[in-house]
DNA sequence: TTTGATACTGAAATCGATTTCACTTACAGG
DNA sequence: CCTGTAAGTGAAATCGATTTCAGTATCAAA
């Protein structure tokens, strides 16, 4: 059933079925009733594909995620979503499985004049990605990294790294470990790790390498790196990048029988849906990705509807959860003198 | 740029432009060179739009889940990503967040030529469901639950649940709960249940209404039918139909005083990534999710190649994990009897 | 030299919509 | 009665590709 179809059905010339769908210009009463008669009795639904070549909107924009059964990224796409339908708009999901040969490919792709825009969750950016993506002339909006030149939405990283050290600082901590990511994603690999440093130097704390382990993101590499940080010092705190890493982690002291809070204490960053639920309960930050993944869809339109790209940098804003896996030396003392 | 300019550029038509790069046809080889030369110098990528409208495929299927940002959903789409791409399709996924009329709307809009196929995660299936998906020409298949007349991919939902109890019944326990969901979602809602009463008849344990709570699929919602049952009644075991529905229950024994298993054991069902890194780590069963998308997948792009649509069932494994939060009575009255 | 393949090419039709443009009709105002 | 404007309509062009089809060139076989 094309448009020609319900045209003859109804007596008319297409033109007047392409008026009556999209309600412009005039139809006259009775060839309009006629025309919805017909539409409503074989149930027509337009091409949309005809659509979007002749309109030269498709109606689409584009998501690129580096792993989608990912919490994060879930969050993310899930808020786009939530906006996207308002404005009547699908959504293109390139999964990268993080290999960013992949999303210079998707992103060639993507452009082709199938989406009207696209949304980036950036892990490493590169001096190609970034020249790629420059040249598109459609909307491109970067979530979790600030990235030159485009409209990133972001979490300051930095300041909630920092108030996550002052917490610890504050509870009466001196060695405090650290567990990282490879300083090639920034945002988690390399401010995160350079508030963690400033804070120690600013409390007048020495930074000892022994107890700065760097993994990736797996719940396993928290293991592996809190044993080693086990072999090469003893922490009372360590703070992790990320909630996996800090669970590994804790899951690696219980298993050298060490009690968290009460033998070391460990804090996550990201506030995984589950964290409240450990035991114990995981000291964290959360991070409004759902929010994160709004604002963008909402940019990337804003984009679209004024038909120029800008370059704002939006920052989400994030609370630290103060639960259980971090103690308090201080009170622990008074404890201990009564 | 489109065809055309680059033809012009080359000094041939499009036509023979077309034929360089789709790679058909006959064409001499310095014209071949001329044009490809073109094409790399100015960087031509065709317009995937007008692809797909003359060509009648969009290299596009549908994904229609319930909610993206759910561990389930993510990792279902995370299979289907993986060998679409093998294919080199693109996912239009559609977000549904639970409301059932959205499914319909969508299935309507994506089948409009938009889309060569729809893997659909369906919870509840009505009749116009079915009607509708029918009706599509498209191929459809369906994840996480039987329908009749449709490609589905599940699991033995009862079978696993079967074992499930079976276990709990095998360590020695009598009096066990179950927390469940609306029944509307059969695999979920009714399946499990039925084979959790089946089970403890088989058994000749008594079925006690006073132990079965039904909630919603919230973590929150685990704790308040915890709750509730134990109001009711002493049960020494509990499962839940999912595992967030188990934490949720294994917080409420926390909150009240009692300690998992010793006091109470609680079996999830679903083996979120999370679980066996709780304390106690989960008893649960593992469900290949992302197993079921490639599945769903592949079953898709074998019906758009054959052009057919058929109907098979395939059941995907599944795998008991039996951790540590369902107790052992037997051995623990040997324990005890020391 | 003629015939018949085979290689090669481009004009034009096509996919299914939208929109311009030219044209008709109806009617109010002078 | 004439005229100008608004309402209404459809033929045809258009979006950017692909493909058929008709036609040309080349060359081996008869």
């Amino acid at each position: 059933m094309k448009i020609k179809d319900i045209a003859k059905l109804a007596g008319v010339s297409p033109a007047t079925v392409s008026r009556v769908m999209n309600n412009n210009g005039y139809v006259k009463h009775d060839k309009r009733q006629a025309v919805e008669k017909v539409i409503r009795e074989v149930g027509y639904q337009p091409n949309e594909i005809a659509k979007s070549l002749k309109n030269q909107k498709s109606h689409m924009i584009g998501v690129i995620v580096p792993k989608i059964s990912t919490e994060t990224a879930s969050r993310v796409v899930d808020g786009i979503t939530e906006v996207a339908k308002q404005h009547n708009y699908q959504l293109i999901i390139a999964n990268t499985n993080l290999q960013i040969e992949e999303e210079i490919k998707y992103l060639k792709f993507l452009s082709n004049k199938l989406v009207d825009g696209i949304i980036m969750m950036a892990t490493e950016v590169t001096a190609e990605h970034k020249k790629l993506a420059q040249s598109l002339a459609i909307p491109i909006v970067m979530v979790g990294q600030q990235v030159e030149g485009f409209t990133s939405i972001v979490h300051d990283d930095y300041r909630a790294a920092k108030l996550m050290i002052d917490h610890i600082i504050a509870c009466g901590h001196k060695n405090i470990g650290f567990i990282g990511v490879d300083p090639k994603d920034v945002a988690v690999g390399q401010v995160r790790k350079q508030a963690y440093i400033d804070r120690l130097h600013e409390a007048g704390l020495s930074v000892d390498l022994d107890l700065i382990g760097i993994g990736d993101f797996s719940i396993e590499s928290g293991y592996k790196q809190m044993e080693a940080l086990l072999t090469r010092g003893k922490p009372t705190a360590v703070m992790a990048v990320t909630d996996h890493l800090a669970i590994g982690a804790i899951h690696c002291l219980h298993d050298h029988g060490l009690s968290v809070p009460n033998d070391v204490s460990v804090a996550g960053l990201g506030d995984v849906k589950l964290a409240k639920y450990f035991s114990p309960p995981l000291t964290t930050v959360h991070y409004g990705f759902k929010t994160s993944g709004m604002v963008a869809a909402e940019h990337v339109f804003d984009m679209i509807k004024q038909n120029q790209v800008d370059s704002d940098k939006v920052v989400i804003d994030f609370e630290v959860k103060i639960r259980k896996s971090v103690a308090n030396l201080k009170t622990m003392r008074d404890l201990q003198s009564l």
